[in-house]
DNA sequence: CTAATTTCTTATCATAGATCAATTTTAATC
DNA sequence: GATTAAAATTGATCTATGATAAGAAATTAG
């Protein structure tokens, strides 16, 4: 819990009763490779800390293909934003990539502690427009790249993600199948 | 502007003051078809807020294709996400598509209301969220559908927006040729 | 260390959608 | 309303990527 702290200190000093309020209503887990932190089923709205290890959140669609919607590491936050945001139920998982540590809150807490504190809802307001920024950019790169565009553009963005993602996820990440993405690896391999 | 604070008094009662700091920063506008809000050389960082007509704000690639990032009606924000919230200078326009009627706001302005007043903080914040949730599933969209569906769904989603938006800019926004959505139609058309 | 899974690669073939080019339709302009 | 320009359609290819299948490599489990 110290980490998510820290971490937000670097935007804001926060005061000893904002941290035992955030202590209050936050949930650490430890997460082996391969756990489900929120599966499909549960509609629980919950928002999700990464302290170390690596997550992702994907979607199955109804032919058992899985899409996955975000990669997160270390000080990145994950969640469903469908079902968060929304009021549609969009049938999404987040699975833990790595031994994970994590921190949980439900997002009515998170909620009652922007109201209650705004200088920390300022924090996070700048959290979301980045998120906005980071989603066009995606959009804008679905709708403009290639194959071998799309992987190259995730190497050099997500070059700090260690190699913990497998390729067929990756792939899944960028909108091709994982054959695909094998051809593109060579191409870029031989030249 | 009286339409913009009708539309913010939806969710949130305005004091006379926040109303006088609001017009203070506004910049009430009208444009003809065709004529561009923001171009992509202009790095000016500004949101724009559509009290009638339609915008459409879009990027132009090196082969001067163009790619439809969003479009706006009455009472939705349009703005280039991308310059506004991360440092990257993205090549975006910002063009209206019938006769509209806007209000422009400096970032820098708004933002100052906003930290001078959390409770519109707190409304811009939902805001934030749902668009969140809007980019979101319009990436799972682009993953996961064909042509066809994703014009489909473009269809039931944007049925209130008047037949102003012509189809090669539909196309852009799917991420499709203006062919391939021609095609489409016609094949949607005859069954 | 071996066996069993899972992931990755490679090859072949199929296809949705792109590209190019020409025509028709629709809309804008005088 | 006639002329011009912009947008949409259609047809004929072409191509990037998908689908299927099978073997190789890597990882996990016993």
């Amino acid at each position: 819990m110290d980490e998510l702290i820290e971490y937000i200190e670097k935007s804001l000093p926060l005061s000893e009763e904002m941290k035992r309020d955030l202590v209050k209503i936050s949930k650490v887990k430890h997460l082996e490779k391969g756990e489900i932190v929120l599966s499909e089923k549960s509609h629980r709205k919950i928002q999700v800390f990464v302290v170390s290890g690596c997550l992702r959140s994907f979607y199955k669609s109804e032919k058992g293909k899985e899409h996955t919607l975000q990669f997160a590491i270390k000080n990145w936050w994950i969640s469903d934003y469908i079902t968060l945001f929304s009021n549609a139920n969009s049938i999404m998982c987040i699975e833990s990539l790595s031994y994970s540590k994590v921190i949980l809150f439900e997002e009515k807490e998170l909620d009652k502690i922007y109201k209650q504190y705004p200088t920390l809802a300022m924090v996070q307001r700048v959290g979301l427009q980045n998120r906005i920024a980071a989603l066009q950019k995606r959009i804008l790169g679905l709708l403009t790249l290639s194959a071998k565009e799309k992987y190259q553009r995730f190497l050099d963005e997500y070059e700090f993600f260690e190699k913990v993602i497998p390729n067929y996820q990756i792939a899944s990440f960028l909108g091709i199948t994982p054959e695909s993405l094998s051809r593109v690896r060579k191409e870029i391999a031989l030249s």
